[in-house]
RNA sequence: GCGGGCGUGGCGGAAUGGUAGACGCGACAGACUCAAAAUCUGUUAUCGCAAGGUGUGUCGGUUCGAGUCCGACCGCCCGCACCA
C-alpha cells in the first residue's frame, strides 16, 4: 500500500465531509446545542498561523462535541469594514469593496485546505448590505430605547486626511499616516449608552465563570468604579451661573487638608473665564496638547491662579485659590477638584511647585505631625491616626473615614455619596467611507431623524474615489442629499460610519439566524444563543468583549435577544500567538536585514544563508512581517498537509500559552502522522484471523487513552491529549496482539485523532474498517473497569525520602500492604532497626515511614 | 504608581499535597547501507566507578511528605495609568 500523502486523502475526505453536509448546523430539539465560535478575521488576503491555531482550537472544540451527540454550531465569517480597505485604494487605487471581497475570497481558498468542520452556508462578512442593514435597523431602535445620543466630543483630528484618528494612531503628536500634527478638534459625535450599564456589566464579571480571571480583571479595571463624595463649594467672585463649583472626591477624609481647588481647562467656569486673555492663553494650549498616552505622562502639571475663592464647606471662614490645572480630566467626575496636597501625590507637586499649604490630615498609627517631604498616601486598608479629622474615630481605617466622612456630608447636607466609573460612553462615530453608514438624516426642519427601516440599508455608494483626502461620503451629492424620512423635505444624510467594533459586537448573534430579514430570529437565538465557547487573542480582553456584552444587553432592550443572552459567551478562551525565531544580518550601511525562515540553513550551533555567511538569530517573537519571521500555512500545507500544521500547533505548548513554530518541529509531526499511517497499513495487511499476545494490554492502554484524551480536550489540555496520543500510538506499534484487537485499537486512535487531525484519521477509519465517517462516529466510552491495572507499584518513602517500591495487589487491604511494607529487604536495610514512629500509607498511592 | 501572571533538563513542556522531568524536540550510541538520507532500537537532570548524594529562581515556614500551600525577596512578562 501507498505512503502517507496528504496531497491525496485530503481533499479527498473534505470532499467527502461536503458532500454529506457533515457540518451545517441544524437546530435539533433532540439533541443538546453547542456554539462553539473562534474570534472572525479581518480578511486581509492571507491567513497566518494564528489563524490556523486559533480556528484548530474551536475545530477540536467543535469535532468532539459533535462526536460526543451535540448539536454544533461552528461559523465564520469576515470582520471586513475598516481602514486597511481604504489605505489600499489610497495606495494602489481600487475600491475598498473590490479589494475587501477579493480578499475574502482569497482567505477563504487558503482556509477550506485546513479541513475545519466550518458550516459555511452561515458565512458573513460586516461589508455586505445584508448584514450592515440589519445593524442600521438595530440602531434606529436603539435611538428609540435612548441608548444612542449625539454630543460635541474632543478628538484627534488629522488635518491632512482630513479624519479623525483613534489615540493609538497617534504617535508622538502626529498622524500615522500623514504624519502631520495632530490637533483636538470638537466634533459633534454619535455615542453609545454604555455607561447606563457601568454598574451591571461590573457587576456581572462575577457571573463569568468560565472567563479566564485576567480577563475579569482587565475589564473590571477599565470600567473603573470608585464610591466617594460630591459636594459644592460656595465660590466667591465667580461669575454669575458659577455661585457653586462642584467637585467630586474619594478621599472626603481628607477635606480639612483642602489647600486649593481645581478646575479641567475644559470646564465650564474656565471657559466662562475666558474673555481674561491670560486665561484663554493658558487653557487654549491645554486643550491642544496631545492625547497620547506618552504626552500625558509626561506633561508637567501646570496650573493658572483664576484670582477666585472658593469657601470650605466646614469652615466658610476659610476660602481656597481655584486654579485652572492641566491634569484635571473634564470627562471624569465634575471636572473639578479639592486638592489636599498632603495626602495625592498630583496635588503635592502641584503644591510643591506653587507654594500652596501642605497641611496633614492623619498620620501613620503612633506618629507625631511633621512637614512632609513627600505625600503621605497609605494604603485605604491601612488604620491611620487623624489629626485632622472630622467624623469617625481618630484612629481608623482610610476605608472607614470615608465612609464616615460621606454620612457626616450628607447629614450635614453639603454633598452626597456617589459612585463614579471611569467607563465613558462609546463614540461610534468615523469619519470614514468603509464602514456601516449611520442610518440618520439632517433636516432643517426636523432636526436629526432616523431613517425609516423600509429605506434600509442605507447602502454605501459605490461610485467614490480617494484620490483627495477627507471623507468621500461628505463630497457625494446624490448620495449625501435625500429626503426627510419625516417631513419629505430635501435633507442631507449623515456622512459618519460606524466604528467596526459595532460590527463585531453582534456577529454572534447574526450567526444563529444569518440571512434573516431581521437582525436575529427569535426561535434561532433561542436555540444557539449562547456561544458556549468562544476562541480568541487576548488583544481582545477590554474593548470587544466589553462592547458585544453591553450590545447584547442592548439587543435584548430592544428585543433582538432574549435574557439568556444578556452575557453571550458562556466561557472565554484566550490563546497566545504562534512564534518563529528572527534571523537578522547587517548591511554594508550597518542597517539590520532580516531573513525569512526558508532562506535559513539552520545547525544546532547557529545559522548561515545559501551562501555560507552567518546569521545572528534572535529568539523567538510573534510572527511579523517586518521581522521576516513568518511562516506561511500555504507552504507549510503543500510540503506536509494541513493535519501536521494543526497537530503542531496543538502540540507543545498549552494552548493559553505562545507556541514557537520549528522545522524540525514540523517536520517530526509528519514523521509521526506517517508512523501512524504505515502502522495502519501494516494492520491492514495483517491476516483477519491472526491471534497474537496482550490483547487485553492493548485494550487496557486504549481506554486510558480514551480517558486521558477526552479530559485533555475538555480542559483546553490539547498538548496533553496530544502527548496522550503518542502514547496510544508507541503501544499499539510495540503490540502484537491479535489483528481484531489491532484494529480495534486504530479505529479508536483515529476516533481520538480526528479533532487535531481529521484527514488521516478518516483514512485509518476507513482501512480499518470503520462504519460511515469517523467524524460522525460517537466519541469512544472508556469503560472504567479498563482504567486501572490489577496490580500498583507502590513507592516507600522513609523519612519523606523514596527508598524502595513493591507490587502489590491493587484490592490489598492497608495492614497487609504496612506488613510488605516493612518486610521489603530494601526497607530493612534503611530502617537498621530504627523504632518506626509513624506509617503513612495513602492506598495506590505511596507508603512513608517515619523513624 | 496600581492591578495581574510566570520562574521545572540543552529546548517546548508533564506532575488531584504523594516515585519531579510524562510526551515531544534536540543530542548521543547502535542496527540497516559501499556511503549518506530515510527508517528502526536504545540512552539522555546532575555529581559519583559504585553505594549514594544533589536538584523545580532565592531564603524561611506549614506538613509524615512541598514544584504544588503560606510569608519575604529576586528576576521576567502582561494590562491600566494625572480617574481626584
Amino acid at each position: 500500500m501507498s505512503r502517507y500523502d496528504p496531497s491525496e486523502i485530503e481533499p479527498k475526505w473534505q470532499q467527502a465531509w461536503d458532500e454529506a453536509r457533515v457540518f451545517e448546523a441544524r437546530r435539533d430539539p433532540a439533541k443538546p446545542k453547542y456554539y462553539v465560535l473562534e474570534m472572525f478575521p479581518y480578511p486581509s488576503g492571507r491567513i497566518h498561523m494564528g489563524h490556523v491555531r486559533n480556528y484548530t482550537m474551536g475545530d477540536v472544540v467543535a469535532r468532539t462535541k459533535a462526536a460526543q451527540g451535540y448539536s454544533v454550531l461552528h461559523p465564520m465569517g469576515w470582520d471586513a469594514f475598516g481602514m486597511p480597505a481604504e489605505n489600499a485604494a489610497m495606495e494602489r487605487g481600487g475600491h475598498p469593496r473590490d479589494w475587501t471581497e477579493g480578499n475574502i475570497t482569497e482567505m477563504k481558498a487558503q482556509m477550506k485546505p485546513l479541513g475545519l468542520s466550518i458550516d459555511w452556508s452561515r458565512e458573513l462578512a460586516t461589508c455586505r448590505p445584508e448584514y450592515y442593514g440589519q445593524q442600521q435597523a438595530m440602531f434606529i431602535d436603539m435611538m428609540e430605547k435612548g441608548l444612542v445620543y449625539r454630543k460635541a466630543a474632543v478628538v484627534n483630528w488629522d488635518p491632512v486626511d482630513m479624519t479623525v484618528l483613534a489615540n493609538e494612531q497617534v504617535i508622538d503628536g502626529r498622524g500615522w499616516r500623514s504624519n502631520a500634527l495632530v490637533e483636538r478638534r470638537e466634533l459633534t459625535q454619535w455615542f453609545f449608552k454604555i455607561s447606563d450599564y457601568s454598574g451591571e456589566l461590573l457587576a456581572a464579571l462575577d457571573g463569568l465563570k468560565d472567563w479566564p480571571e485576567k480577563v475579569r480583571l482587565m475589564q473590571a479595571n477599565w470600567i473603573g468604579q470608585s464610591k466617594g463624595l460630591q459636594f459644592g463649594f460656595q465660590t466667591v467672585g465667580a461669575p454669575a451661573g458659577f455661585e457653586t463649583l462642584e467637585v467630586y472626591t474619594t478621599r472626603p477624609d481628607t477635606l480639612l487638608g483642602a489647600s486649593f481647588a481645581a478646575i479641567s481647562a475644559d470646564h465650564p467656569l474656565a471657559k466662562a473665564l475666558e474673555s481674561d486673555p491670560k486665561v484663554a492663553a493658558f487653557t487654549a494650549p491645554c486643550r491642544k496638547g496631545g492625547t497620547s498616552a506618552l504626552e500625558i505622562e509626561t506633561a508637567e502639571k501646570i496650573g493658572f491662579d483664576t484670582g477666585l475663592r472658593v469657601k470650605h464647606p466646614l469652615d466658610p471662614s476659610v476660602e481656597l485659590p481655584v486654579w485652572i490645572a492641566n491634569f484635571i480630566l473634564m470627562e471624569y467626575g465634575t471636572g473639578a477638584i479639592f486638592g489636599c496636597p498632603a495626602h495625592d501625590a498630583r496635588d503635592f507637586e502641584f503644591a510643591t511647585k506653587y507654594g500652596l499649604t501642605i497641611k496633614s490630615v492623619f498620620v501613620a498609627d503612633g506618629a507625631v505631625e511633621a512637614p512632609l517631604t513627600e505625600p503621605f498616601v497609605p494604603m485605604k486598608s491601612e488604620p491611620v491616626q487623624y489629626i485632622r479629622g472630622f467624623a469617625g474615630p481618630a484612629l481608623q481605617t482610610g476605608e472607614a473615614a470615608v465612609t464616615a466622612a460621606i454620612a457626616h456630608a450628607e447629614a450635614a447636607g453639603f454633598g452626597q455619596g456617589v459612585t463614579n466609573y471611569r467607563l465613558r460612553d462609546w463614540g461610534i462615530s468615523r469619519q470614514r467611507y468603509w464602514g456601516c453608514p449611520i442610518p440618520v438624516v439632517h433636516c432643517d426642519a426636523c432636526g436629526v431623524v432616523a431613517e425609516k427601516k423600509a429605506n434600509l440599508p442605507v447602502e454605501l455608494p459605490y461610485d467614490v474615489t480617494f484620490d483627495i483626502p477627507g471623507n468621500p461620503l461628505d463630497r457625494h451629492p446624490t448620495w449625501r442629499n435625500c429626503a426627510c424620512p419625516s417631513c419629505g423635505a430635501p435633507a442631507r444624510r449623515e456622512t459618519d460610519t460606524m466604528d467596526t467594533f459595532v460590527d463585531s459586537s453582534w456577529y454572534f448573534a447574526r450567526f444563529t439566524a444569518p440571512h434573516a430579514t431581521t437582525p436575529t430570529v427569535a426561535e434561532d437565538a433561542a436555540y444557539w444563543m449562547n456561544v458556549d465557547q468562544y476562541i480568541g487573542g487576548i488583544e481582545h480582553a477590554i474593548l470587544h468583549l466589553l462592547y458585544s456584552r453591553f450590545f447584547a444587553r442592548a439587543m435584548h432592550k430592544t428585543g433582538h435577544l432574549p435574557a439568556k443572552a444578556i452575557e453571550p459567551f458562556n466561557a472565554l478562551f484566550t490563546q497566545g500567538m504562534v512564534t518563529h525565531e528572527i534571523y537578522k544580518t547587517t548591511d554594508a550601511n550597518g542597517r539590520p536585514m532580516y531573513h525569512l525562515p526558508e532562506d535559513i540553513i539552520r545547525s544546532d550551533t547557529g545559522a548561515t544563508l545559501a551562501d555560507g555567511s552567518a546569521v545572528e538569530v534572535i529568539p523567538s517573537a510573534k510572527m511579523s512581517k517586518s521581522k521576516k519571521n513568518v511562516v506561511d500555512p500555504m507552504n507549510i500545507i503543500s510540503a506536509f498537509g494541513a493535519d501536521t500544521a494543526r497537530w503542531f500547533v496543538m502540540s507543545d505548548s498549552p494552548p493559553e500559552r505562545d507556541v514557537e513554530w520549528t522545522a524540525s518541529g514540523a517536520e517530526a509531526t509528519f514523521k509521526h502522522l506517517s508512523r501512524v499511517w504505515a502502522l495502519s497499513v501494516r494492520v491492514a495487511e495483517m491476516p483477519l484471523d491472526h491471534q497474537g499476545e496482550g490483547d487485553a494490554d492493548l485494550l487496557r492502554a486504549t481506554h486510558r487513552a480514551i480517558a486521558e484524551v477526552t479530559a485533555g480536550i475538555e480542559g483546553f489540555a490539547f498538548n496533553k491529549a496530544i502527548a496522550k496520543l503518542y502514547e496510544l500510538t508507541n503501544a499499539i506499534g510495540r503490540a502484537s496482539a491479535s489483528t481484531i484487537a489491532m484494529k480495534d485499537a486504530l479505529c479508536i486512535l483515529a476516533q481520538l485523532m480526528q479533532p487535531m487531525t481529521p484527514h488521516i484519521a478518516e483514512a485509518v477509519w476507513a482501512i480499518q474498517g470503520g462504519v460511515g465517517l469517523c467524524a460522525q462516529a460517537p466519541w469512544p466510552k472508556a469503560d472504567p473497569a479498563l482504567l486501572e491495572d490489577d496490580t500498583v507499584i507502590l513507592p516507600i518513602q522513609i523519612n519523606g525520602k523514596r527508598r524502595a517500591e513493591i507490587s502489590v495487589p491493587k484490592a490489598m487491604p492497608a495492614a497487609e500492604v504496612e506488613k510488605l511494607a516493612l518486610a521489603n529487604e530494601d526497607v530493612v536495610r534503611f530502617l537498621a532497626g530504627q523504632p518506626i514512629k509513624k506509617l503513612i500509607v495513602v492506598p495506590g498511592r505511596i507508603i512513608n515511614v517515619v523513624v
